[in-house]
DNA sequence: TTATTATTCAACAATTATATTGAATGATTT
DNA sequence: AAATCATTCAATATAATTGTTGAATAATAA
């Protein structure tokens, strides 16, 4: 490992680190575990992976230093290691932005056109919190509510939200949020919203973000980590 | 390359862009690159790479977007494309020292106790520069300073220091800098200097730093490339 | 034009990473 | 203690990456 010359060893040390994101399905087990604690099974069935795949992939990170795991019962869960994996997959999502044209390709293709879904910045929503006159909707599944959300934020998953609509409160703004920037959730449920006549907009970045950036969330009663 | 699922496409892209850091010799090739444009050559040189690996390793970064390049006669000069290429290294870098053993490890092995050679702030340069107490070593090769420098920096590369100790003025600290966070220059000269007894301490950071924080850079009179 | 120089490309062997399968382990429950 | 369940490990085939060599380009100089 640490060979001959130290600065070559150190590189490879690093090197090591930025292989273990450099894989899609790594880089989306990051993204949930950003979310929170999860367990080898919840996280190989939301990334469609095998559960001994997931489990290799989450040993290769653990290895590299960016996740940790432990043991509750039965099961193992993993998490970040340290926020500074956030802000690694932060920097790494800038670069693509600013540089892959393959990546904005992507994301003028199928993130629809982006200027229409302008997002409202934590700043500003922080701001209109304190008014209380915008209605905060989390539609990430039910699990990853629980394990913590915005403030007064109501949860209606996404693929729930045209049966619950009615639950929704009329005639004030809508403020979507999701996993993060990448996130399609939030998109589609602004989208859906407007089609249905309603003031949505999605929130700039997801509840890592908003999280991240020191503000006040909320969590369930026990702090327990999901089931499935 | 954008597939079925728009979210696992965009993953993959970045995915992409990890890989291309997930190799010593490319991370060696940012740091030198993050001193100003270099040639293929230069780069293979200095790397210790043959000149067509190198030229391999700089068109998979130039692919990913983390590179840019442009022809100059005969050469090809290679570029950072972009300074949130050198924050995403920077991201790794914090990942890699809080996390990762086998980083802790060498730098504690090899980097000698960082602790005594505790850097000196930029911010704390800046003020001791103003009041002019301070002498500013760079010591990175010639080409590497005539691309850029900070301001009134006396530039011996290391190798010669020994051999011109004398040019440096006495009773006056010393700091000392090169290329950046893991670049073992400094280190190496201000061992060397506080061992011929003399004050110095080095910089927090290097010239790509110092430069990416909007500080006051100098440079030799026309702004070509290195040229060995 | 021809020769020279810097870089890129192509082809190959060697290594490393990945996906898949099924067996082994570790903790819990019956 | 046996059964169950979640996870890890091991083995394998396939695919991707790397290092190396030598030939092909592209720009310049003679």
């Amino acid at each position: 490992m640490s060979s001959e010359n130290p600065k070559r060893a150190l590189f490879a040390a690093f090197a090591e680190i930025a292989k273990a994101l450099g894989h899609g399905a790594r880089l989306e087990i990051i993204e949930l575990l950003a979310q929170g604690e999860r367990t080898v099974e919840t996280l190989a069935a939301r990334c469609g992976l095998s559960v001994a795949g997931a489990s290799q992939h989450l040993r290769l990170m653990r290895r590299a230093g960016l996740l940790a795991s432990r043991r509750s019962g039965k099961h193992v869960l993993y998490r970040l290691s340290d926020p500074s994996v956030l802000e690694l997959t932060t920097a790494l999502h800038r670069v693509g932005e600013g540089n892959a044209a393959a990546v904005r390709d992507i994301v003028r293709g199928y993130f629809i056109d982006r200027d229409a879904l302008e997002p409202v910045s934590r700043k500003e929503l922080g701001r209109r919190l304190r008014d209380g006159a915008v209605t905060v909707l989390d539609v990430r599944p039910e699990d990853e509510y629980a394990a913590g959300h915005l403030p007064n934020a109501l949860n209606i998953p996404l693929r729930e939200l045209s049966r619950r609509l009615r639950e929704i409160p009329k005639g004030r703004e809508i403020v979507a949020y999701c996993r993060g920037p990448y996130c399609v959730l939030a998109f589609e449920a602004v989208t859906f919203l407007r089609k249905r006549g309603l003031s949505a907009r999605r929130l700039e970045g997801g509840y890592p973000e908003w999280k991240a950036s020191g503000l006040a969330v909320e969590s369930a009663e026990a702090p327990r980590a999901a089931t499935t």
